[in-house]
DNA sequence: CCTCATTATGCAACCGGTTGCAAATTTGGC
DNA sequence: GCCAAATTTGCAACCGGTTGCATAATGAGG
């Protein structure tokens, strides 16, 4: 049984407010108050009881975390970075799963039961409509890693991903390659889309041909398998991948067949995982500015905590092309 | 502002302790006021506050999930399954993130604020000692991933780490090898402690001449960097690397140098972390089988609920060669 | 239809804190 | 040393639920 307030007090000779306002940040409490609790508490050693004091201050300091990219490398770095910031701000990340499930009801529901204070979804394959349920039920909620929109509903933190697109199309024509051709993930995935458009905006503008195809999740396996069903008819001399582990499943497939890239053919894919810059792999990539994206959308949540209203912004980080060895060099 | 069990009583024109029944399993309540909250609750949109509730019951349906592996690969995987399955049985995790702390004091103490029924601790590098603190403060812990004692102190899963050294070196020796060695992550950590010995029990069984080293790091740098040391000198024909991440270091770092893998020099990991499936890498390892042990894990840490004074007990698990491309074959 | 055993319901106290308000104490100026 | 202003303190109500206990309603048996 924890040690209470009130055993606090006792001891220390004082009344439960005069023990609950020396742990309250700039309550009225006389010194030496403050130092006959302090000296019973820690001969006690009362820490007290977040969730008691959070029904009266409305405040858990709980925040709600969710995510359907369990499986992708980067959300390894992306989960440290979040749980590392929000501890030191004094914040507590309460993890959901959502593997598959694409309704935010439930979610919903299980975090409004623990009265969370804010929500970051942390997905860059569900929609907005998903995290603008939680505005709807008036929480706090930053999307990370989402879809941008020039009037969003929601706050979004993330990369601009037709840009992204059309960096990749430029990077592969300005290497000469002409033939190019986009493998994108899941076609649901908001992410896929907007990198697919920009790709082929800039394709079309330059009077390239280039082609797409779908991998049916953003999985190593997914990529392989797609590749090597590319390989059967003529491939394409270069793939802008829609992700980097998509793009390790190309690299597998090409060189099963004996292939080499970038020789027969280039690859860049997109994320800068950490497994990229591992000399086996040497992927040639963009980068996601994953620190800032984590960073800002944290700053973000804890500014609505105090300004609930706060109107929704898009706040949108470039990515840079990252040099390794899965495309032919510059000519 | 959420709908509280106030407002439904009254539009139900019943008791709140009425509301409170028909939300309590097991609780006495007819069918007929049953309905009428059901009917009113849900016009209501309401769902009870788990925290109000957690006050009176103690039990808050949180388990702390601590860890301070959040950069190993395998761990993706981990946190997947440890979030799915107690979602699955009604319970929310609440994480920490230790980065480089090995003193219990500060999530003892955050744990204990946000009064989470059970903790969890997913670690193959912290001491015993450190779930023992939990313990000592009458908290059910389970230490996953951890160290085996015979007569442990806290319920430990995970794998036997002696005999997957000795498993390691068997493999070795049956190959043929003969200069075979030991690259350990950092020397601090109990599993790398763990598989060095048994490890050096049967090269010594075996009459075998077998030398170590240790990385700094359970990291892919640190595994390359080592292996570029030993390479400087007489590299053994064949290592054992006390993690998957450190074999592709190690990998990365023989290739680089000119030399083949398996032809020149032998590499057997320990985790199977999804990577090393991956063709481009292809690691032949020693699997770990992660579901088991978290399953185990979570069976423990919710029976520890009904049961707080529960007996301590190891649970290992078996742990199974996959071969794959880093080894020359049997003879 | 009445009695007695069961089941359902509401009251009120409680969980561990916070906070508005009024009373008590300290401080400062002269 | 006195008085008003400023600061400190405790009381008591409250946050959103749960639960033991006494009472009311229901059902079974005769």
């Amino acid at each position: 049984m924890p040690v209470t307030l009130k055993e606090v007090a006792e001891r220390a000779g004082v009344s439960r407010s005069a023990v609950s306002r020396t742990f309250t940040e700039g309550a009225s409490v006389s010194i030496k108050t403050r130092r006959k609790v302090e000296k019973a508490a820690s001969e006690l050693g009362y820490s007290p009881n977040a969730l008691a004091s959070a029904m009266t201050t409305g405040r858990t300091k709980l925040i709600g975390l969710i995510s359907n990219n369990f499986r992708n490398p980067l959300f390894l770095e992306v989960f440290d970075l979040f749980t590392r910031s929000l501890q030191e701000r004094g914040l507590r990340p309460l993890l959901v799963n959502l593997t598959d499930e694409t309704d935010p009801e439930n979610s919903l529901r299980l975090l409004r039961q623990y009265s969370v204070d804010g929500v970051i979804v942390a997905s860059s394959t569900l929609s907005p409509e998903f995290s603008k349920a939680f505005r709807d039920a008036q929480m706090p909620v930053v999307h990370s890693f989402g879809r941008f929109a020039s009037a969003p509903r929601v706050h979004v933190v993330g990369i601009d991903n037709v840009e992204c697109g059309r960096m990749a199309a430029r990077t592969l024509i300005a290497r000469g390659y002409r033939r190019i051709a986009f493998l994108g993930g899941p076609r649901e995935a908001t992410s896929t889309a907007d990198r697919r458009l920009g790709f082929f905006e800039v394709t079309r503008e330059a009077g390239i041909e280039a082609t797409e195809s779908f991998a049916t999740a953003y999985s190593f396996d997914a990529g392989r398998a797609e590749m090597l069903r590319l390989l059967q008819h003529e491939p394409a001399e270069a793939y802008f991948c829609g992700d980097d582990v998509l793009s390790v499943g190309g690299l597998a497939a090409i060189q099963s067949r004996g292939l080499s890239v970038p020789g027969d053919i280039g690859l860049i894919g997109l994320n800068d995982m950490e497994m990229a810059g591992w000399q086996n792999i040497n992927l040639t990539t963009i980068r996601q500015p994953v620190r800032q994206i984590i960073d800002s959308s944290i700053e973000l949540v804890v500014a609505m905590l105090d300004e609930p209203g706060r109107y929704p912004e898009a706040r949108l980080f470039p990515c840079e092309i990252i040099e390794r060895g899965t495309l032919r060099p510059l000519p």
